[in-house]
RNA sequence: GCCGGUGUGGCGAAAUGGCAGACGCACAGGACUUAAAAUCCUGGGACCUUAAAACGUCGUGCGGGUUCGAGUCCCGCCACCGGCACCA
C-alpha cells in the first residue's frame, strides 16, 4: 500500500491550504461591534470589508457546536472526527450559504482522566494537560477543521475557570422560589415567622451581608443562616454518597454504573459524608417539561426523561397503632389502598428504632447490619429473592381501620419516595413474592378487564373491588376519587416523586476548579461556610508538590496539604473540595461566543446574537457528540442554563436546539474460526449461543454445537485467510467451513484501535473525511475497514485526474525523486490543468448531470445525510470521466459541491482553474452555494414500469407530456406485457403520472 | 421486566407506498505491462434451466393484514444493540 503511486499529491496540497486558512483567519467569526478586517473573505462576500459589523447588517448567524474533547494522552481516536467532520461539513456548506458560522474548538481538560493520566506519568496535571492539548491541537488542525481557533479555550485556563467559579458563586447566592417557579438571588428570600427580623416585617428586602454585624440576637442570626443555607442552590450538607475510596474521592450518582466508578471502573460504597450539593431536583419539572422543545432524538430524550424519572401519586399517612408516630408512604396506586395488607419500611428508616417491639429487637438489629454489611450491587439484584424482617408493630389502615403488620425489607430503598411503602400483594410483582413467602394476606381490589387474565399480581388497570365506596369505578377515576377523599380528611395528598436526585457537586481531587468558599466559626463554635467576593475571583489552587489524591475511607483533600493556601489570616480556611469534570463543560459553549471577555463571562450582545432566537428556534443551532454524555453533560449543562436564564444572565431557556448523536465506529471486522475440545473444525453456520469469555490471554468467543450442543472455542484468524462466498464468509484453505465475522468496539486491550495519524499520513485528510462521513448514517454504529478509505480516495483521484493534465503530473513525480523534500511544494507548479477543460457552454446533458448532482447534495446536506451526498458526487465524476470537453463552469460548480467534504483538494483545483484562466480567484470557502435549475432535470421522454397485477413486466417510454389514454396504450402494446394479457381482459388500469402504469386482468 | 433503536447481497449501505440492492468495498474476467503495482473496461441477489443466455420462480428477520402494488403502512412474534431497572 505505501509502496503504491499516490493518487494526488495531498501530502503538498493539504499543509499548504491549511496554513493559508489559518493565515488569514479564514472562519473567523464576527461578533456584533467588531471590525472585519479589509481583504478578509467574509467581508468580501458579504460587503463588510473594514467595516464594524454591526447587528444590523451581519448576516443570520448559524453556530454548529462539537462536543470538546478531554485532551488525553492518548491522543485523537477515529470517533473523534466523525463528528467533527460532521459539523465542518455543515459549517463549511452554511458559511457558503451566506450565514455568520460560529464553529469552535476547545478542551474539556479538568477532570479524572486527565488527573489519572497526570499520576501514571508523575507529572504535574498542568504539564501533561498542555501537551496533551498541542498534541489534539496538531492532529485536529491536521484534518483541516474550519474552526475559529481565535476563540479556543481551555476549561482549565485561569481566565475561564475564574467565570466557572463566578457561576458558581451565583448558584451558592440564588435559591428556588417555588411560587415564581425560577431561581432567584437569595436576598429575596423570605424568612419564617420565628425568623423574621423587625425589616422582614416591614417588607423591606434585608441588605445585610452575611457577615454585616448582627442586629438582632446571635442565635437568630446563626437560626437565619442556618434557614437560608438550607435553601441555596449550592448548598452543603450529610448526605449517603458514593465513595470510591481506590481514587479517594466521593461520585455523582450519574458517574457510578452497577456499583463501579465510571472511570476506572473502581468500587464504590454508599457512606454518609458532608459534600456540596446543587439542588438540580428542583428544575427536575422543567427539564422535564423543556425536552418537548427542543429538536434531539426521541432515544436521547427518553434517556434524559428516565433519569428524572417523574411519577405522579399520592402520599397517604397511616396511624401506628398504640403510638402517636405515623408513616408516609408514597404510592403510584392509591386506588389500591384497599388491598393494603401490609406496610414495609426501609432498614435505614429513621422510625425503625421507635416502633420496632422488645420480642423483636434483635432480629430487626441483625437484619440491618445484614442488609449494611452489604454492596448495592447486591441489595438492589432484582432476581435476588426477598428478605425482610417483621418489627412487631402495626399499622392502622386509614380507608378500613384494619390493623396491618409493619416489616422492614432491603426492597425498599431509602433515597425514593419516603422510604416506606403500603405494601399491595395482589397487584404489585414485589410486594407478592414477599407475601408469598412470609404468608401474608393478598386481597385482590383490582378487577382486570379481561376476565380470562388472573387478579392475582395483575399490576394494570382496572375496575376497583373490595374497596367500599370506590367499587366499580375504572382505576383511574378510583385514583381521583381516593385522593380527594385523603386530602378532605387530612390523609394524604397528591404527589409527584422523580428519581433524579441533587447533583453532588464537591470531588476531593486536585486538577479541578477550587471553590469560591471559605469556613468560619461562629459565637456558639459552630461552623458555617461563606462565599468570597467576586472580586477574589479567580481562586487559584496552591501549588503543591504532591497532587495525587488519597485513597482510604474518608475523604482527605489533596488541597489540604497546602496549609498555607487553606489557612487565612484571618482564621478562616478555604474550602478544600474541587468542582467536578462536569462543571466546566457546563457553559462552555457560552463562553465562545464571547471568549475574549474579561468584564463578564458572556457579554449581553453576543449572547443575544448567538444563542437568542433569530425568529426561530433558540440555543446552539446544531450540537454533535457521542451518547456518553446524554445524561451526565447534557443535564448538567441544561440546568446551569435555566438558572442563569433564571437569573437574567442568558436570553434562551435552553442552550441546545438540535442535537445529533454521532454512531459508534467499531474496529475492523474480525474473524473467529471455531474448533471443538480435540481441534475438529466446526463451521460457523453450525453454532449456537455464540458469545463472549474472558481468558487470561484477552476475550475469545465460545458456542455449541446446534444439533449435538458439544461445546466449541474460538480462535482469531487473520483476514487473509477467509474469502466470501455466497453461503458466507469461509476458510480460504476449506471452504466447506464457515468462519465468524464481527467487529468489536475499538480498545487498547483488543489492539484494534485505529490512529487517525497513520491514516492520514497515507491517504490524507481529505480522503480521511470522506471516509468516516461515506461509511454510512452518522447517528449508526458501523465498524471500520480501511480499504473503504481506499475507496473513496481512488475517488478523489479520479476527480483530480479530471482536472489534471497527466503527462504534467508525471513531469512533477519525476522531479519529486530528485529534488530536496524542502522544497517539493514549490513544483506543484509543474501540474497543469487538463487541456480539455475550456470555458464554454455545457451541453444540455452535462447541465443535467450537474444539476442533478447540486440538488441532490444539497438535500442531502440538509438533510445530513453525507454518505448519500457523496455518492452523488461519485455518480458525477464516473459521469464526467467520459467527456471529451469539460466546460470551466461545470467543473467550478462540481468544485464548490465537494469543498465542504474534502476542501484541500477543492482549494487547490479551483485555484488553479482562476489562475489558469485568468480569473480573479475569491476564496472557494465563501463562494456561494449552487442552486439547481430544475428546469435543467426536466426530462422529454420518460421510462416507465409496466405491471400486470402488481408483477414488473416491462418498461416502456413515453413522452412527459403524455395522457393517460397515451400512456395505457403503450402499456398494452408492449410484447412482454401482451404475454400476461393475452386471452384475458383487462379490468383496470392504475397509471400513476410519471411513475408506473398497473394492468389488472383477470 | 420497562423504554428507545435496528434487522436488506460476501461486507458498508441505497431506495417521497411504484423497476429492491444506487454508491463503495471485496471478488472474478479482460486491457495496458517483461512482470507487478497503479489505472481503465466488463461482470454479478439466490434458485431453476443452460455451453452461455433468454424465459421462469423465489427474495428486504418470522407470521398475518391493508393496498392495484409493501423493504416502506398496520397487528402479533423473534433476534441484536443501547439506556434504565426491587423507583412503590
Amino acid at each position: 500500500m505505501s509502496s503504491s503511486r499516490r493518487q494526488y499529491p495531498f501530502h503538498l496540497i493539504e499543509p499548504k491550504w491549511q496554513s493559508a486558512w489559518e493565515q488569514q483567519q479564514a472562519f473567523r467569526a464576527f461578533n456584533p461591534g467588531e471590525t472585519v478586517p479589509v481583504g478578509h473573505p467574509f467581508g468580501i462576500r458579504h460587503g463588510l470589508s473594514g467595516k464594524v459589523a454591526d447587528r444590523k447588517i451581519l448576516p443570520e448567524k448559524y453556530y454548529i457546536l462539537d462536543m470538546f474533547p478531554y485532551p488525553s494522552g492518548a491522543g485523537l481516536h477515529v470517533g473523534h472526527p466523525e463528528g467533527y467532520t460532521a459539523t465542518d461539513i455543515l459549517a463549511r456548506y452554511r458559511r457558503a450559504c451566506g450565514l455568520n458560522v460560529l464553529h469552535p474548538m476547545g478542551w474539556d481538560s479538568f477532570g479524572l482522566p486527565a488527573e489519572q493520566y497526570a499520576v501514571k506519568t508523575g507529572q504535574h496535571p498542568r504539564v501533561t494537560t498542555e501537551a496533551n492539548i498541542a498534541n489534539f491541537t496538531r492532529q485536529i488542525k491536521s484534518l483541516g477543521f474550519s474552526y475559529d481557533w481565535s476563540r479556543e479555550l481551555a476549561t482549565t485556563d485561569v481566565e475561564y475557570f475564574k467565570w466557572t467559579q463566578w457561576i458558581f458563586l451565583k448558584l451558592y447566592n440564588s435559591w428556588f422560589n417555588p411560587e415564581t417557579n425560577k431561581a432567584e438571588p437569595i436576598e429575596t428570600l423570605k424568612y419564617p415567622e420565628n425568623l423574621q427580623t423587625v425589616d422582614d416585617q416591614v417588607g423591606r428586602v434585608a441588605p445585610r451581608a452575611p457577615s454585616s454585624p448582627a442586629t438582632g440576637s446571635d442565635e437568630l442570626d446563626s437560626a437565619r443562616r442556618a434557614y437560608r443555607d438550607s435553601k441555596r442552590l449550592a448548598y452543603n450538607a450529610e448526605l449517603p454518597v458514593w465513595w470510591c475510596s481506590e481514587m479517594g474521592t466521593v461520585l455523582a450518582n450519574e458517574e457510578v454504573i452497577d456499583g463501579r466508578s465510571e472511570v476506572g471502573n473502581f468500587p464504590v460504597v454508599r457512606k454518609p459524608l458532608r459534600q456540596w450539593v446543587l439542588r438540580i431536583t428542583a428544575y427536575a419539572e422543567k427539564l422535564l417539561a423543556d425536552l418537548d422543545t427542543i429538536d434531539w432524538s426521541d432515544s436521547l430524550k427518553e434517556m434524559q426523561r428516565n433519569w428524572i424519572g417523574r411519577s405522579e401519586g399520592a402520599e397517604v399517612k397511616f396511624q401506628i397503632s398504640n403510638s402517636e408516630s405515623e408513616i408516609t408512604v408514597f404510592t403510584t396506586r392509591p386506588d389500591t389502598l384497599f388491598g393494603a395488607t401490609y406496610m414495609v419500611l426501609s432498614p435505614e428508616h429513621t422510625l425503625v428504632q421507635t416502633i420496632t417491639t422488645d420480642s423483636q429487637k434483635i432480629a430487626v438489629r441483625s437484619y440491618q447490619n445484614e442488609i449494611a454489611g452489604k454492596s448495592d450491587r447486591e441489595r438492589t439484584d432484582a432476581n435476588k429473592a426477598k428478605t425482610g424482617v417483621f418489627t412487631g408493630a402495626y399499622a392502622i389502615n386509614p380507608v378500613n381501620g384494619e390493623k396491618i403488620p409493619i416489616w422492614i425489607a432491603d426492597y425498599v430503598l431509602t433515597g425514593y419516595g419516603t422510604g416506606a411503602i403500603m405494601a399491595v400483594p395482589a397487584h404489585d410483582t414485589r410486594d407478592f413474592e414477599f407475601a408469598k413467602k412470609f404468608n401474608l394476606p393478598v386481597v385482590q381490589v383490582v378487577q382486570p378487564t379481561d376476565p380470562k387474565k388472573d387478579w392475582q399480581g395483575y399490576t394494570d388497570d382496572g375496575t376497583a373491588v373490595n374497596s367500599g365506596f370506590l367499587n366499580d369505578l375504572p382505576t383511574p377515576e378510583a385514583k381521583a376519587k381516593i385522593s380527594a377523599w385523603l386530602e378532605e380528611k387530612g390523609l394524604g395528598k397528591k404527589t409527584i416523586n422523580y428519581k433524579l436526585r441533587d447533583w453532588l457537586f464537591s470531588r476531593q481531587r486536585y486538577w479541578g476548579e477550587p471553590f469560591p468558599l471559605i469556613w468560619k466559626t461562629d459565637a456558639g463554635g459552630d461552623l458555617y461556610h461563606e462565599a468570597l467576593p467576586e472580586s477574589s475571583l479567580p481562586v487559584l489552587p496552591p501549588h503543591l508538590d504532591d497532587f495525587r489524591p488519597t485513597p482510604g475511607d474518608k475523604p482527605q483533600p489533596p488541597l489540604g496539604r497546602a496549609k498555607e493556601w487553606a489557612n487565612l489570616t484571618d482564621g478562616s480556611t478555604r474550602e478544600l473540595n474541587t468542582m467536578p469534570q462536569w462543571a466546566g463543560s457546563c457553559w462552555y459553549y457560552l463562553r465562545y461566543t464571547d471568549a475574549k471577555n474579561s468584564t463578564a463571562f458572556v457579554g449581553k450582545e453576543a449572547d443575544n446574537y448567538w444563542m437568542a432566537s433569530n425568529g426561530k428556534a433558540a440555543g446552539v443551532d446544531l450540537y454533535v457528540g457521542g451518547t456518553e454524555h446524554a445524561v451526565l453533560h447534557l443535564l448538567y449543562a441544561r440546568f446551569w442554563h435555566k438558572v442563569l436564564f433564571d437569573l437574567g444572565y442568558v436570553a434562551t431557556p435552553e442552550p441546545f436546539y438540535k442535537l445529533v448523536n454521532q454512531g459508534l465506529i467499531l474496529g475492523e471486522t474480525e474473524y473467529t474460526q471455531f474448533t471443538t475440545e480435540d481441534g475438529n473444525l466446526v463451521s460457523a453456520a453450525l453454532i449456537k449461543d455464540i458469545s463472549e469469555e474472558a481468558t487470561p490471554s484477552g476475550p475469545r468467543l465460545i458456542g455449541a454445537h446446534k444439533t449435538t450442543g458439544v461445546k466449541v472455542f474460538g480462535q482469531r484468524i487473520s483476514a487473509e485467510l477467509v474469502e466470501p462466498k455466497s453461503q458466507g464468509t469461509v476458510l480460504r484453505n476449506n471452504p466447506q467451513i464457515e468462519v465468524d465475522a464481527r467487529s468489536q468496539k475499538m480498545s487498547k486491550s483488543r489492539g484494534n484501535v485505529v490512529n487517525p495519524d497513520d491514516v492520514l499520513v497515507e491517504y490524507g485528510a481529505d480522503a480521511f473525511r470522506l471516509y468516516e462521513m461515506f461509511m454510512g448514517p452518522l447517528q449508526d454504529t458501523k465498524p471500520w475497514n480501511t480499504k473503504g478509505v481506499e475507496g473513496v480516495y481512488r475517488f478523489l483521484g479520479r476527480a483530480w485526474r479530471l482536472f489534471v493534465d497527466e503527462k504534467s503530473e508525471t513531469a512533477f513525480e519525476q522531479a519529486e525523486t530528485t529534488t530536496d523534500p524542502s522544497k517539493h511544494a514549490e513544483l506543484l507548479d509543474l501540474i497543469l490543468l487538463d487541456g480539455g477543460i475550456t470555458d464554454m457552454d455545457a451541453t444540455p446533458a452535462q447541465l443535467k448531470t450537474l444539476h442533478a448532482c447540486i440538488k441532490k447534495v444539497t438535500e442531502d446536506l440538509e438533510g445530513m445525510r453525507f454518505n448519500t451526498a457523496i455518492s452523488a458526487m461519485m455518480v458525477f465524476i464516473n459521469e464526467a470521466m467520459t467527456w471529451q470537453t469539460k466546460p470551466l463552469p461545470v467543473m467550478k460548480t462540481f468544485l464548490q459541491l465537494l469543498a465542504p467534504f474534502a476542501p484541500h483538494i477543492a482549494e487547490e483545483l479551483w485555484a488553479r482553474l482562476h489562475s489558469t484562466f485568468g480569473l480573479q480567484a475569491t476564496s472557494l470557502a465563501y463562494a456561494p452555494w449552487p442552486k439547481y435549475d430544475p428546469a435543467l432535470l426536466v426530462e422529454s421522454e420518460i421510462e416507465m414500469p409496466v405491471q400486470v397485477n402488481g408483477k414488473f413486466r416491462d418498461t416502456i417510454k413515453v413522452a412527459v407530456a403524455a395522457d393517460n389514454a397515451a400512456i395505457e396504450a403503450a402499456a398494452k402494446a408492449s410484447e412482454k406485457v401482451q404475454v400476461f394479457t393475452a386471452g384475458k381482459t383487462i379490468k383496470k388500469v392504475i397509471i400513476v403520472p410519471k411513475r408506473m402504469v398497473n394492468l389488472i386482468v383477470a
